[in-house]
DNA sequence: ATTACTGCAAAGCATTTGCAGACTG
DNA sequence: CAGTCTGCAAATGCTTTGCAGTAAT
């Protein structure tokens, strides 16, 4: 639909505007596979790999922000809106919380002093959700 | 050598001591290989899946902690120690600056006061350090 | 003696890459 | 038209798992 807001530099092609499409579509962080079951369900197709190439393109481009999970599971990707978001992540049913604030300026003075550029954070958080509870005993104990 | 600290629950076996004295040995976090090949250099031998293992009981049992890394680089394991520590990533060179202090507290209450108990978290920072600084714009360059 | 742990091989998965053809600007 | 991007297949690389033998408590 060639809507304005379209990352310079990129071309617009059928798969782009397909990612693009379904990351608006949606109000949480999804994983290239996500994507790809998002956008054949509007109608669409998607090869996995050209998602990946997408999102690749998207995050450089800096429209795009991948979250990296700890633990290996498959990133997510979100639209990179004016405010920056972390979440909470549970251990239990995988809910993804989101969390309003971003603590990087309390770190960023120090590291600046030491002539690091900062391009780029990540903050996540996983524990138990309240529906999670008590049902089992915390994976990080002590401290 | 018995030291009296073992996290206690775990057997003591060669190649749990050979990873744990590996650790101890070094002063920053290392990955599953690095670690491997710490405790060849140190005339041990020890197989990567059983390397795998071990941190994961010692994760278990809280005595070491994951940082995961943005990228699906390969996961890095650090002793547990009174503070916790936090990390600049360089996206040039790859190296690891620890950071001291940790922001998470800023998170917690709110967190908590949604029934969210947290057992864990990540925060991590990546960038170029001074001695990369200004020579490359683009994204993971390396060489 | 039981039960946990290791050596080893082989599988799993998320992600990347190579290449030839298709399409955008 | 030139350069970029995609469909597709196959590879890569970290991490996990299965199993039978070994060792710790």
């Amino acid at each position: 639909m060639h809507s304005n807001n379209w990352p310079k530099g990129l071309k617009r092609t059928r798969p782009r505007e397909q990612v693009m499409a379904a990351l608006r579509r949606t109000d949480r962080p999804m994983s290239a596979m996500d994507l790809c079951v998002a956008i054949e369900q509007a109608g669409g197709s998607a090869w996995l790999s050209t998602v990946y190439r997408v999102l690749d393109s998207f995050e450089r481009a800096g429209v795009v922000s991948r979250i990296a999970l700890p633990g290996g599971e498959q990133a997510l990707y979100e639209l990179r809106g004016a405010a920056h978001r972390h979440y909470a992540l549970c251990t239990g049913c995988h809910r993804i919380i989101p969390m309003g604030n971003c603590p990087i300026e309390r770190f960023a003075p120090a590291i600046l002093e030491e002539g690091f550029r900062v391009t780029g954070h990540s903050v996540e958080i996983y524990g138990r959700c309240r529906a999670c509870g008590a049902s089992i005993p915390a994976f990080h104990p002590i401290v």
